[in-house]
DNA sequence: CCAAAAGTGTTCCGTCTACACCCATGG
DNA sequence: CCATGGGTGTAGACGGAACACTTTTGG
């Protein structure tokens, strides 16, 4: 390998995700109790080191499936945090990347196998080194971004109802919204497909279950929640 | 110095600039021929390592200042960009950022001592890696930003016209906008304060000059334009 | 005296918000 | 038969967009 830039000192690469899901009309996160040292013990993110053969989207997506078993997942990049101290053991660089997954496809048992937990974003304990701040930032961005791009399906199964969408919608933007304005709103989207199919799960009446429907959206990309 | 992850391989780490400035009613981004190989004479952004006692936020500013000369400029990270091959010679991974300066304080003196020249940010010629696609985030994050945050006063001198302040903020966003509009919003941010002091470098007539009062913003930092 | 930029209000229209009642069904 | 969640429309308020003329003065 040529060697330009011997000179400079290098250090270490990670990533860390952010791994939202939406249960219980809650937005969640998984975090988990750190393994290694240093930190052994603190809650954490569930992260790991970039390999020299992989970019850091990859690195991002494979850590991810490590963890659930899921491949083309939702994933977008928070930022780079490189404070000189941020890892008490050495300099190591990380980089935050959120996902949203549908806590349907990550069975329970592969969760506990890793020993990582869904938490309430409003009820996150103190976590190792900067995690908080990645997490607050991955929320910022999140939030952000449900409001203009069709990124809320992400976070439910295929079919869903008009009320899990509202619950989900509230629940990131951590206020109430009306059913009515809500659903005139939804009504205007013509990729937010009405299905025959009825969900009796969660009322004795019925309701209409929806989908996503990604060929017409990207024939005209307007979202505005 | 104690070596938990000594199984992993470290990277090169390095910034990169996209600096904004606001000249003859364009947008500019400053960009020379790079010093260096590999790539030595593309066109690219101005950039450094990462040192080992610096964070990344401070080898930006450390970078912004061997450019510039310049202190306390308002920074803010575009992202970090990883791809295996992005670096021709090894693998170096760089978080970009962007700043905002304004002209007058940088001599022209020397930026041509450094070879870097004020290139409209839509006439960017192809670059030296992925520094292209470094703008264009840099790009679009400042132009969302603009929107809700006071920072056109950063590509700006301390006092400016309302003239100014339009041209700029067209600039950056690509668009004409309707004066009597546009002043009418100005006119209901109490931080944004007229002077007595009179300008008459651009018009016959003379326009009063404006200053942004960040103690007054603090107190209700409310902005949209 | 005129060219060139500064400065100034009103009307209209579309969008967002507030708001209350009936429906279907399982238990 | 009633409790529970699903589903529907309208009116009024508000904010954004369109739009044209007067002022000042250096050359």
């Amino acid at each position: 390998m040529t060697t330009y830039y011997k000179e400079f000192q290098k250090v270490l690469l990670s990533v860390d995700c952010i791994i939202f899901g939406f249960d219980n009309n809650k937005l969640k996160i998984l975090i988990g109790r750190r393994q290694l040292d240093p930190g052994r013990g603190e809650w954490s993110l569930y992260g790991g080191f970039v390999r020299s053969d992989e970019s850091l989207d990859e690195a991002a997506n494979r850590t991810l499936f490590e963890l659930t078993g899921l491949k083309k997942v939702y994933m977008r990049q928070v930022g780079a945090f490189g404070s000189v101290d941020r890892d008490p053991g050495e300099r190591v660089v990380s980089v935050a990347y959120y996902a949203l997954i549908n806590v349907d496809d990550y069975a329970d048992k592969q969760r506990l196998e890793h020993g990582v937990e869904w938490v309430e974003v409003d009820k996150i304990p103190t976590m190792y080194s900067d995690h908080n701040e990645m997490v607050n930032r991955a929320l910022k961005l999140m939030r952000e971004k449900i409001k203009t791009r069709p990124i809320s399906f992400q976070l439910l199964p295929p079919l869903f109802t008009l009320t899990q969408l509202q619950h989900l919608y509230e629940a990131v933007i951590g206020e109430e919204v009306d059913k009515r304005n809500f659903r005139k709103r939804i009504k205007e989207m013509d990729y937010i497909e009405k299905t025959e199919l009825i969900d009796k799960t969660h009322s004795k009446r019925g309701a209409a279950l929806y989908r996503f429907n990604k060929k017409i959206f990207d024939e005209d990309p307007n979202f505005k929640l």
